[in-house]
DNA sequence: TGTTGTGAAGTATTTCACAGCC
DNA sequence: GGCTGTGAAATACTTCACAACA
């Protein structure tokens, strides 16, 4: 179904669909390219082939049945079903994190907290203790972790990586701003917070010196 | 010195070439592109053009001034001036990132904190009041405020974009998982984590399902 | 009729490769 | 000799436009 690889920037429009369509309360319905082009900041032909990536789940002349779209986007982005997370780092980042509600909304659920912190380890944060740093590779591998998700300083940022890869991690969503250097076979995602401001400041700028 | 629309994925390159740099000690010396683009993830040749794109100042045979370059990139970047950041909401996110050192240390200076909640009216974080939303466009205009985060449920993320643009605002940083409604005149930078965690989501299910 | 799915055309971005300069 | 700066070539992505079809 899926010929050839797909860029970063469908994926991150299927994940808009996908939220519009979560919008939509009527069961039942339709929506045609148009539509979904107007709620994600596209264009329909894009929308369309975007969609043609992973089949033809539409109707000539009709548009997209809303229930089949959703339920098919939530397969392709493989959301359809619970991801166990690890959370590494529980300061502030951490903590916002985990207590943000469209991650558990969506099946991200997390099941171990980390922290090197003495004062930190054996507090509860709900009902998860925050765990030692020690046996971090077995832990999560007896926990049997899918994704990581990195909030820990920029020193130890790829120290822990690489624990969590040992402990059989497919993926890691990384706040610290370096490049984690770690096999091809598991992906990253970064989120660099300065880096969105530099491109605000940028933008600017730009246009500051532009006129 | 700027011929033409300097694409996106340029600016957040040169974001990390300048974080590279930050990271030479040694004052005074040189670097080639090809190290440049060694600890950036790319290419010597896309180092060379990002930088093409505001000049040319490099040395043939040698490379670039390190400490030269580094004062470019953050004058290109806007960051060789401080900025003046409203924080708008007050929960989990917003203080994270209040508190996130990175921020104030490359020149983004909060300078207000906003929330609905009247529970957090008149507390204090920091030094700084949590105002009331009430006299928003005013408080901001008058602090000169150049750029907001916008921390703020999805439900009231396009009202107060709304507000910070009327308020003088020229760039919002924002969380809320939704596309804000503004003149193009402003930038704004999306940050959302839902969608993060899904393009990790989506990659791993591929790599499955692909072997 | 109305809207999809998709080759073909059009743009944008990256990579190549080499002249030009230190 | 080594490394930059940059047109030209290659590749990637988006938009067009229209046949196919419910």
């Amino acid at each position: 179904m899926v010929r050839n690889k797909i860029p970063a920037s469908t994926v991150r429009r299927l994940s808009h669909y996908l939220r519009s369509l979560e919008g939509f309360a009527e069961e039942g319905g339709t929506v045609s390219s148009e539509e979904l082009a107007a709620r994600g900041q596209t264009t329909a032909a894009q929308v369309r082939k975007d969609l043609s990536h992973f089949g033809s789940f539409g109707k000539r002349g009709l548009g997209y049945q809303v229930d089949e779209l959703r339920d098919r986007l939530r397969q392709i982005l493989g959301v359809d079903r619970p991801w166990r997370v690890a959370l590494i780092g529980a300061g502030r980042v951490g903590l916002a994190l985990f207590e943000y509600p469209a991650f558990r909304s969506r099946g991200y659920e997390c099941v171990a907290i980390f922290d090197n912190d003495p004062e930190k380890v054996g507090q509860q944060w709900g009902d998860l203790p925050i765990h030692s740093v020690d046996d971090f590779e077995e832990t999560i591998r007896r926990l049997q972790v899918e994704l990581a998700i990195l909030a820990v300083p920029a020193a130890s940022a790829q120290e822990m990586a690489r624990r969590a890869v040992e402990g059989g991690v497919r993926g890691i969503l990384n706040f610290a701003p370096i490049r984690l250097n770690i096999p091809p076979s598991v992906t990253v995602e970064d989120v660099n917070l300065v880096m969105e401001l530099e491109a605000l400041s940028f933008a600017i700028t730009q246009s500051e010196r532009g006129e």
